[in-house]
DNA sequence: TTGTAAGCGTTATCAA
DNA sequence: TTGATAACGCTTACAA
């Protein structure tokens, strides 16, 4: 029971050739009904299943596609990675995912050892935005196909999928301005990131359009991880006009700004309201829900996977950029909402 | 730029023969220090990489692994899974994960996908503990590595790496005992997985063991999931007396059951008291902290790595199980502690 | 120390 | 419709 059957042991049993075995398992080619029936039969007699390795050398396709996201244990990254996983499975494809917990290091290493394993292409949310054009020329090079989710950064010949984040947050901040807050802060990040420049460009504008004030004391850059939000808030709180409102790039760092809040015995939203990004599970069961723009990971997952099928197949035609943008939607909770709706 | 450079193309470039050249390149061999030098020189100037692919097929290995998880979704899966990349990159493998949603057909699915994509071995933490056998009999037949991590069945020839789940609960138990709870219930899960069943045992065992009685119908089994907390703990407050602490096989379920009872009017931990088991980071950031049992997931990923690495290298051996069982850590938080530590 | 040649399991091309 | 053969890129006895 050690030795696996191999097309040549179907063919040696039915004194065929390899090759017609091959043929009559792929189907599609000139076979006789009767050999094919045969052969398949047999094969499913002796156990035969094909080789992907050897199926992969010939080809030259491994059949597996790399994901890389900054971190897998969050609801955002999980969502799109399975909506991938949906929409590639089908196909035979199977995705090795990493993880570059934002550091740059990782994310460059990430990419070799994908290469390295032979991946047919790679999907990503890029960390870091700051000179890596070394690692994407190689995967342009290699005949890679790379496609850029939500994380983007603009390189050209290469297609994205992503949200309208500037709506998103233009959106979040109208209904801020629309609760009566007159002073909103932005808990940004890596403007470097499309994302990020986005999600500040349309709360910045919304401000504009409402006649309210532009302050950029009121705009800070952090990472997105709930420690970094308590930081952001804090400096906030020592300042002597403290916001009454906070439209955070992240539910991860809101949260931190309302532990923070709260461990100065205001009132949310009365004192100050909050907006997140993403609508992360918890943002929903917390004792006070997380106001949110929600990106429909699943969705996003789903077509940046076809986008890669459609690269994929067009082979070596002339490449061109496709660029996908979904429409968030904002959700209001308990975090931003002065004038509860009644139960 | 298109075709990649092989062992033969440095061969012809040097004038000498591919096996000479993968000898330089895989260094232990008999070959003089000048052609190795040389070779590792021409290699590098002309860009060879070397070819996963047809390695994998020479050798049989593809070195790549599986990893199925139920979700990733949740801290305590991802941080499994980063211990085990973090493990095994180093060693030269990558790693495919899969979820299955707690779904026993998508279970199948991916561990049939895997073993079709040729991975040297598959680390899972099972969904389903019912009739699979034939699944896992052909991992065995194919001389397939699995190891269990977590949520495991017994097999024989298997290992696994766990945590001491009888012990974990049974703490949980008696700090609520403790704290002077008299009626403690249990949110449960399929028993027919040994950590649920072992939970199960914990907290049975203390409530023996400090003379309070063990009642059913305040065992309940549940998914791990806030809906199903919440439906478990909606059936308890509809009994005619209460139960005043409750201790999850779950931080989910925990979640779902303190949102019910907050519904309720009732007090965490004055009226019910709770205790969770994972140490998702929900629970550290709650308003309402929740006490918990941590798993130390990314040791339990290292050290499951560590098994698989291990029996890969025992190769044909006569397998002989390993079981390993890491010590599991009670954490007070506010949702147990009715006596608080002064600030 | 290096070369020769076979083989890993498939598929594609050409011929029969 | 089927067979023979080469090729994908690498490793490894065996020979030289």
């Amino acid at each position: 029971m050690k030795k696996k059957t191999t097309i040549y042991d179907i063919a040696e049993k039915l004194n065929l050739t390899a090759a017609t075995v091959s043929r009559a398992l792929n189907n599609n080619l000139k076979i006789s009904e009767k050999t094919r029936k045969l052969v398949q039969d047999t094969a499913i007699e002796m156990n035969y299943e094909i080789n992907t390795l050897a199926k992969a050398l010939k080809s030259g396709k491994s059949f597996n596609v790399g994901v890389i996201v900054p971190r897998m244990d969050s609801n955002f990254f999980a969502s799109v990675i399975r909506g991938i996983e949906e929409e590639l499975h089908s196909k035979g494809y199977h995705v090795i995912v990493c993880q570059t917990h934002d550091e740059e290091k990782l994310e460059i290493e990430n990419i070799n050892s994908l290469l390295n394993a032979q991946v047919d292409g790679i999907l990503m949310s890029i960390t870091n935005a700051k000179s890596k054009d070394k690692v994407f020329d190689s995967l342009a090079k290699k005949n890679v196909p790379l496609i850029f989710f939500d994380r983007r950064k603009q390189i050209p010949g290469v297609s994205s999928v992503t949200i309208d984040d500037f709506n998103g947050a233009y959106e979040a901040t109208k209904h801020l301005i629309n609760q009566g807050c007159k002073c909103i802060a932005h808990i940004s990040n890596d403007r470097e990131l499309e994302i990020f420049k986005n999600r500040f460009l349309g709360y910045k504008q919304a401000l504009i359009d409402h006649g309210l004030e532009f302050n950029e004391n009121f705009v800070i850059e952090s990472r997105s991880r709930v420690e970094e939000g308590r930081r952001t808030m804090k400096q906030w709180l020592a300042m002597e006009t403290r916001p009454d409102a906070i439209f955070s790039s992240s539910d991860f760092s809101a949260l931190g700004a309302i532990q923070v809040i709260r461990e100065h015995g205001l009132k949310i939203p009365e004192d100050i309201s909050i907006v997140g990004f993403s609508n992360e599970p918890f943002t929903r069961f917390m004792e006070l829900s997380i106001s949110t723009v929600d990106q429909s990971p699943i969705e996003m997952g789903k077509i940046t996977a076809q986008v890669f099928l459609e690269e994929v197949s067009n082979g070596d035609k002339i490449k061109s950029e496709k660029h996908v943008v979904l429409t968030p939607e904002l959700i209001i909770r308990k975090s931003s909402l002065k004038t509860p709706i009644s139960k």
